[in-house]
DNA sequence: GGAGATTACTTCGCACACGAAACATCTCTC
DNA sequence: GAGAGATGTTTCGTGTGCGAAGTAATCTCC
């Protein structure tokens, strides 16, 4: 099966400590906390099923669509084209999505979920954002809307500093090897 | 370049919309954003040097311990010891690092910095981390305080729900309500 | 209306990432 | 001290995940 814990923002937190801004740390290590654990639980709850965890996320995201082209699948599951393109191929070879190229533009490829892939979207009914969104609600709704502004305002100015440039996001220099 | 966003988490979210609590839609928007910009920055700062982002995180591991055993390595990774094999096998190959068999128990293989890979971490003195601290430090203390609060408690119900068995983690079904 | 740019998708090569199983070594128990 | 079990690492198979380059169709601009 596959998954992925992604060691480097483990490692990107953890490298020489952040001793002088001690909440940091409880933040960080929340929020790893939070994405890799709703990772297993879409893990666990797609292998019942003999799917992958982008597999079941393609699967529902079809099902009340109907059909999507691999252009908007890949936006809607923020994965690129070439990765989409493997897991359809995986995922027609299992008989559960059909391709079909597009009469309005020939470009296009739509995909659709066969009769298989329909029944099954219908057999998976328990949506592990359930749990996410049980727990927020346990949280009282000053808490839950202090947790909204914080984070959009810190993914926000992220953004920001992003955009400006102030950040090492990429760039260029120096050795390349392979 | 190994990058990854994992499509599931997003899809996880986005799986029928979420309209009954809204907030939680902004919420986990601005998880998965920095989380995919911290992977994304982190991947950028290591391609400069001709590093993938675990190659990185590795070699700064590596730096101020001087050796680790390839499960001590895995375990601060966060990956499994089948993955940091591959990894270090790759960087061995650069000649970033040294695999050297221990005298206490010839079952445990200690990595080392090369006389390359140390000069390498060396030269790499920007922390990604940087940035967040940045941000975070321009939040309020109150800010920062409450997004430390109610981050921890929401980690911590939801560890306690995957520990009560009460989520879709895996193994028998739990809830039902679809 | 045709050359060049753009868009949609595929192919290829590489690097994770995992679990299962194979191996080697160590430890524990009798 | 020999067998049973535990532990550390590697090997293998599968599935993401990306970027670069290739192909085909559409669009744009003159």
């Amino acid at each position: 099966m596959t998954d992925a814990i992604h060691p480097e923002l483990e490692s990107l937190f953890a490298i020489q400590g952040a001793e002088d801004q001690p909440d940091m740390d409880g933040v960080v290590e929340a929020i790893l906390y939070l994405y890799t654990e709703s990772r297993r639980i879409t893990k666990g709850l797609a292998g019942r099923y003999g799917l992958t965890g982008p597999q079941l996320a393609v699967i529902k995201m079809l099902e009340p669509k109907g059909q999507l082209s691999l252009s908007e699948l890949s936006w809607r599951i923020r994965a690129k084209n070439s990765t989409v393109t493997g897991i359809v191929d995986r995922m027609e070879r299992e008989g559960l999505v059909h391709r079909r190229r597009s009469k309005q533009d020939r470009r296009v490829v739509h995909i659709s979920l066969t009769e298989k892939g329909a029944q099954l979207a219908a057999e998976i009914t328990v949506e592990p954002v359930q749990i996410f969104r049980t727990v927020l609600g346990e949280l009282s709704t000053r808490d839950t809307r202090d947790l909204k502004r914080v984070l959009t305002r810190l993914a926000q100015r992220v953004r920001e500093l992003v955009e400006e440039g102030a950040l090492p996001s990429d760039g260029a220099a120096g050795d390349e090897d392979g």
